[in-house]
DNA sequence: TGTCCTTTGAAGGCG
DNA sequence: CGCCTTCAAAGGACA
């Protein structure tokens, strides 16, 4: 709710226009599960970083320069050019799945230049809810926050992949068509779905994650996923291992059968 | 109140 | 290199 008002402030403040023919056509997509052969970005008046992302000749993929970058402030000084850049891409898709309806896309410091600067949502208290927002916090004192501050470090979520991507966008239609609320089902179907989709039409999000993932790295280079393990609990390892033998599962069962885990439908499992 | 379920993909660790 | 584990989202179910 308040996520959504402030994704929309934030496209309002933003603006971005499309990149030249990006939006109304779309860049050809690569062969999927491919990193290698992933296009480079022509991605002007971007950070050394993102250049270096975007280089044409060496084309690693995101993880091989995700090299530990020297800490740098969380607010990166400014963005806008590689928000308007690389919001282009969204023009491949409908636009209820923008940089903006993901958290972790979210400026750290607020709109450059705007008065009100609006918490990073990535960076969520270890309760993991968000929903505390300045106009609550001022009920509090100020050495009360500060000392809250202090207790609870933020935890900046991990980027999404490419079916959590799609998965954010469909929730809402799989809801509504199945009339189901249990998240459990509805991601079985959505995992179906995404089995079910053309690679024309995985490889948008592919992109999209991919885009997210560089992003991501360029506002927080020294983020690692292992900064979150352990913050969760889990049952015990030998639940948990039981679990992972179960053949129910498509991509375990995949798995079983040395089946193509990104192509091959489990088709035991169907 | 906190964890589990359920999905796929990314990333890190280990042998 | 391949395998295993964890975590991203989501919300009902359950302890």
């Amino acid at each position: 709710m308040y996520k959504d008002t402030v994704y929309s402030a934030f496209n309002l403040l933003m603006h971005y226009p499309p990149p030249s023919g990006a939006g109304q056509h779309p860049q050809p997509q690569p062969p999927l599960h491919n990193k290698a052969s992933q296009p480079a970005h022509s991605v002007p008046q971007l950070s050394p970083l993102y250049e270096h992302f975007s280089s044409p000749h060496p084309t690693p993929a995101p993880a091989d320069i995700s090299q530990k970058q020297v800490h740098r402030p969380l607010q990166t000084p400014d963005l806008s050019g590689f928000y308007s850049l690389t919001s282009g891409s969204m023009g491949q898709l409908p636009h209820t799945v923008s940089w903006f309806t993901h958290p972790s896309l979210m400026l750290g410091s607020g709109v450059p230049g705007h008065p009100a600067a609006i918490p990073h949502p990535a960076i969520v208290p270890p309760s993991g809810k968000q929903e505390l927002q300045p106009y609550d916090r001022s009920l509090k004192t100020q050495a009360e926050s500060k000392a809250e501050k202090e207790a609870k470090k933020p935890t900046i979520k991990k980027p999404l992949n490419a079916f959590m991507l799609y998965m954010k966008e469909m929730r809402a239609k799989v809801i509504a068509e199945c009339t189901l609320k249990e998240s459990a089902a509805i991601n079985q179907i959505l995992g179906r779905r995404w089995h079910a989709l053309s690679r024309e039409e995985q490889a948008k999000y592919y992109e999209l994650a991919r885009k997210e993932r560089q992003l991501h790295m360029q506002l927080y280079p020294g983020w690692s996923a292992r900064d979150n393990y352990g913050k969760k609990k889990r049952r015990s390892r030998e639940k948990h291992q039981e679990s992972n033998t179960d053949p129910g599962s498509p991509k375990k069962c995949r798995a079983r059968f040395g089946l193509n885990q990104q192509t091959d439908w489990c088709g035991p499992c169907r």
